[in-house]
DNA sequence: ATCATATTGATACTATGTATCGTTGAACGG
DNA sequence: CCGTTCAACGATACATAGTATCAATATGAT
């Protein structure tokens, strides 16, 4: 196994995108950045805290809110309605949650958008955002409960 | 003004869908049921308990979700993510939020179920469920805007 | 090296719930 | 009209999710 590289590319493209914007370079942000280019999945604030104990839980959640102001993080809404955070392809999308293995896709190719703004027109209401969360079972689990079978 | 009914009929039917379920007939759920009949927008658990202090903060959500259990009220999340409750006309639906009154109309002429269908099918993703919500300025706000312009 | 200030972490506070548990009261049977 | 029983209640404590404050510190620019 190859000795585990320092900082991630993920996570350095991060931290690039924290110094575009004029904000400082510091250890909490850089231990914030690997943490979050680590994760397979979506994770809780709370989650990155206790795995990065020796930052300050404000500091956790101030970064988590940069991050995702700079679409470099998105925040999911867990069906239980817990709010998790994850790596951002940037731009607006949506995604597909598996509940069972709680790993995440972009969904692509629905145009959620073009039928909303038809049927708000439609109720005489003026469009500005949604937000929509898709919950199921992703291929691999489907597919593994089916070999059991 | 005529004087106030009571109970109103809104709540009667709130109540009667509890007894139909098996639950009783108690103070505490008779002043929530009136409580949410009478709210025109939605509303959070912790309001509903500023305006019934004398109910206990628990028998508050748990009333809460035995209706939002038996679809009589249901939960809408708002765009800074405050989870708030609202009468619910029966089954599943999507709300139009406006952000600027706070009222809530529900979204009709959607067929959201049907491309996450197509989508989701495309992705080896077996759909259970999602949430949508809509967000923006209802007629009267944008009507009301216009007009002082 | 100095310095202005952005950032940090501790702490406290708000909001939104859930779990526990001793007490109360609704419904039902006699 | 009692009495019983179990659902429901309210108090309280706890968990999660975040924001606000503020003194201390570390960054980056000079």
């Amino acid at each position: 196994m190859p000795p585990r590289r320092w900082p991630t590319p993920m996570a350095e493209e991060i931290l690039t995108a924290l110094d575009e914007q004029g904000y400082r370079s510091t250890a909490p942000r850089r231990a914030v950045a690997e943490a979050v280019a680590g994760r397979p999945r979506p994770f809780s604030a709370e989650e990155l805290y206790r795995e990065l104990p020796r930052l300050g839980r404000a500091t956790i959640y101030r970064t988590l809110k940069i991050l995702v102001d700079l679409e470099v993080v998105c925040r999911v809404l867990l069906e239980g309605g817990e709010m998790h955070y994850q790596l951002s392809h940037r731009g607006h999308h949506h995604h597909l949650l598996c509940v069972e293995c709680g790993t995440s896709q972009d969904l692509i190719g629905c145009d959620v958008e073009e039928m909303l703004a038809g049927a708000s027109a439609n109720h005489g209401f003026q469009l500005s955002g949604h937000r929509l969360e898709v919950y199921g079972r992703c291929r691999r689990c489907t597919e593994k409960t089916a070999a059991v079978t």
